[in-house]
DNA sequence: TGTACATCAGTGAACGCGCGTTCACTGATGTAC
DNA sequence: TGTACATCAGTGAACGCGCGTTCACTGATGTAC
């Protein structure tokens, strides 16, 4: 049972995350100040110790938080697609999902995948939260997988006990060409956040929701791969992007 | 004519910018301190502010100079490409140069590619070395779309704006599809190298340099494309990413 | 229901440290005649 | 070649500000009997 000392106690802790998160967007997480936190409580400075022993503890919390909102942003996207063998439909709301969120919370996307903080290494709690977002997508690869999706990425043999280790993370049945794929696709897609929110797309692309667009669709195809005896065209389908590859070398 | 007070100048500035780099790299951009800076060249602090007018201004010739070194690094990889119609070769030099100068200089790419340093903006004056990089990325492409390698990559209407721009930017002969393929191959290496640097593989690829490979020689054969009338095959030619694409919706 | 005690939120002062920037100055190095 | 003057590198003190963290404390809120 929860007492009134206990109540006040949860708020002000969600209190101080939120000033701290407000924060960090608007200086950065380098700048994040327990006094400047306390100041705008109108709180002494030393009143902030009865919540956090120290301020690499809050920073610790709000990378935690953030992970945990991307997670579950992701989660829900994925689950709310009701036609769970629609992979090219799970992909899309995903990883849109995914930037949706960073666009929203530029600030945090920076905290959890920007500069590292100097000074800080992020303690092991924050290994749970951080890869449930990666969790999503590599389910989708194994259910991919299981329905017979073939992926005819080479595998080069310096990746291969990687992506042992991640398929047993996984629960075994998902083969390697196919777990490439997925962190190649990974890469572009966090990529094109990345270089959209640190402003390098600036002077370059107005669209950028489009060019992200055009990445996941460009990945979607890939991932997609094929179902063996299926004739593959070099003619894109209306709408979808194609990637098509055959001749190599043209020196 | 340069005399010795000019000369003894040009070398206090340039220990100056070898101090700030070894500092960013310690410390993190944001911690980039002239008193600090003042110490270590056994220097009273105030006389920096005969070197350089202010903080941000020390900030900013350290980004140029990163984009210069940066630039120049690409540049000559894709020179040193003998058969200038070897458009794999080129683009695996240029990628592996990218990454390269990347891991060797870590903090140098964090202060450019990571989050952004709170209240700086970046003059004007950066704009010309930051394209410099991707300019060796876009000429490749033009020397693509002159031999004729066709990209069937759909284009959004949304990007259609952007891509005309940069068409523009650099002279006209490049169609709309193989600079939306350099786009998003150009996410997909530097999402690679962030995800590397800023730490997402840690425990979950031991090899980054393989998976780098990957997104290179997958991107690769994407740019590659294929040439009017050449035969397009599902099966992966020998130690080449093949990506494969046609089945869609597998619903 | 009332009292005695323990818990705990928040205070206020202090420690020791950092920072960017300004300003009047000294003294050495260069330049013009 | 020698002198007078201008330039400029570096000094030292100061301004006004920030930070994380510790510590002994007050006073209100809860708990046990």
């Amino acid at each position: 049972m929860t007492g009134a000392r206990e109540r006040a106690r949860t708020a002000t802790v969600a209190e101080i995350v939120r000033l701290a998160r407000a924060q960090v967007a608007e200086h950065g997480p380098a700048a994040l100040s327990l006094r400047a936190i306390a100041r705008d409580m109108g709180m002494v400075s030393s009143g902030i110790y009865r919540y956090f022993p120290s301020r690499d503890d809050l920073l610790t919390v709000l990378i935690i938080d953030s992970y945990d909102q991307l997670g579950a942003a992701c989660e829900l996207a994925d689950r709310s697609v009701r036609r769970r063998g629609d992979w090219r439909a799970r992909w899309r709301a995903v990883t849109h999902a995914l930037r949706a969120w960073a666009v929203e919370h530029p600030s945090d996307y920076a905290l959890l995948f920007g500069t590292p903080v100097p000074g800080y290494a992020a303690p092991v709690d924050t290994i749970g939260p951080a890869s449930r977002y990666t969790l999503v997508l590599l389910q989708l690869l194994v259910d991919l997988a299981a329905a017979g999706v073939e992926h005819t990425t080479t595998v080069s043999r310096a990746m291969r006990r990687d992506l042992a280790r991640l398929r047993e993370l996984v629960g075994g049945a998902v083969d390697d060409a196919t777990l490439l794929s997925g962190l190649t696709a990974w890469s572009a897609v966090m990529g094109a956040i990345s270089l959209e929110l640190f402003g390098h797309l600036n002077n370059v692309v107005d669209e950028p929701g489009a060019l992200f667009d055009a990445v996941v669709e460009q990945h979607g195809s890939l991932l997609l791969g094929y179902r063996p005896g299926s004739v593959v065209t070099p003619a894109p389908p209306k709408r979808q992007v194609a990637a098509v590859v055959g001749t190599v070398g043209a020196g």
